[in-house]
DNA sequence: GACAGGCTACCTAACGTTCGGTAGATTACA
DNA sequence: TGTAATCTACCGAACGTTAGGTAGCCTGTC
């Protein structure tokens, strides 16, 4: 275990969400780091393969929390979507941080391929894992669904990276908060108020 | 007026909604307009300044095209909303090309403070826009809502912004489409409350 | 002749990346 | 066990390129 590329990784990692890949430099990461430039470059060779190490990392942690959750018996479909909200009340809580996929959607005529790959899979597996879990609690009467399961992932996924884009320009916390609330009443049955 | 000042204030946004402020160069702009780097200082002298007058004349165009048919008598509520769609639609028919103001806001922290005020009022501006439609739709009796109308524009600006933002990574175009079909159904009275 | 518009030439700063090399730990084997 | 070879982590200095921006000259038009 690498505890210097683990750093470097997490320093990276925050300075994307915070500043974007293209405004972070070497530079920035070795200071947070606390050591040289050339020293980055040991670890990870070309800007490229650090960015796709973050990605990689990143949707690895995210997919195991949720995969875990859609696999418990013990959570319900409505847990598995209160959860899935967190990171982004997480993300509206601090001064500027973003979704890292989100923040790198933003730039992606600026990245290298290998890594608009690696956007684009998280992309698609967090749109696959919504829609699995609205289809189960529909099935199981949990939710009440005024589209299709695949119309409704896409629309709760767009509109909570939508919302932490625009929050960055607007500052306004509300906006997240207001989002979900629409969410939840738009899945919620009548009878299924917890 | 100015033919080159227009000119190239129509080449910087086109290259803002395609690569990002950041990622766009004088160069850039200088060998599109077919003059030479420092004539384009010579019109705009900072690159800050000359994104301010891009967002300035962007948003100009679309708050005069909206006030426009939200005070036509003849335009109901529903064609309002359709209306708004259509620059999305638009958007997401060619390669790359993405709002103006949510490829600013992807990039808020690279940006100098003048234009976070430029992109922050047009977020606003659109917000209100679409909130007084659906209240003006609610009621007359078009709309039915579940939400109150400042939650659901939010829903609908913030998911619409953010299907542009997936979208360049996805390079899904069905994505926007089933977002603006689900938008339908969610103010559409026959099918609001089952 | 004033001046706007455009030019060439140049500047400083920052970028990702390369190069040559050091210090120390680990390994191979006589 | 001694020692030579090898590897890992790191560093200082510099590379070539590109960025935004400046200074000053030329030219056509009123």
């Amino acid at each position: 275990m690498n505890v210097t590329a683990d750093r470097i990784l997490d320093a990276s990692q925050e300075l994307i969400q915070t500043r974007g890949f293209s405004a972070m430099s070497f530079q920035d990461i070795a200071s947070e780091v606390g050591i040289k430039k050339p020293s980055i470059i040991h670890h990870f060779p070309t800007k490229a393969e650090l960015g796709v190490a973050i990605i990689r990392r990143y949707r690895d942690n995210v997919s195991a929390q949720l995969q875990e959750i859609s696999e418990d018996p013990a959570k319900s479909s409505w847990d598995a979507l209160e959860f899935y909200f967190s990171p982004y009340l997480f993300f509206a809580s601090t001064p500027d941080k973003v979704c890292l996929c989100g923040a790198l959607a933003g730039e992606i005529p600026a990245l290298p391929e290998t890594m608009r790959v690696e956007v684009k899979q998280f992309m698609e597996a967090h749109q696959r894992w919504l829609e699995e879990i609205l289809l189960e609690g529909a099935e199981c009467g949990e939710f009440v669904l005024i589209d299709s399961p695949k119309s409704l992932s896409r629309v709760i996924f767009n509109s909570l990276q939508g919302s932490l884009l625009v929050r960055r320009s607007t500052e306004d916390v509300s906006q997240l908060k207001d989002i979900i609330n629409a969410i939840r009443k738009l899945v919620k049955s009548e009878s299924s108020i917890q």
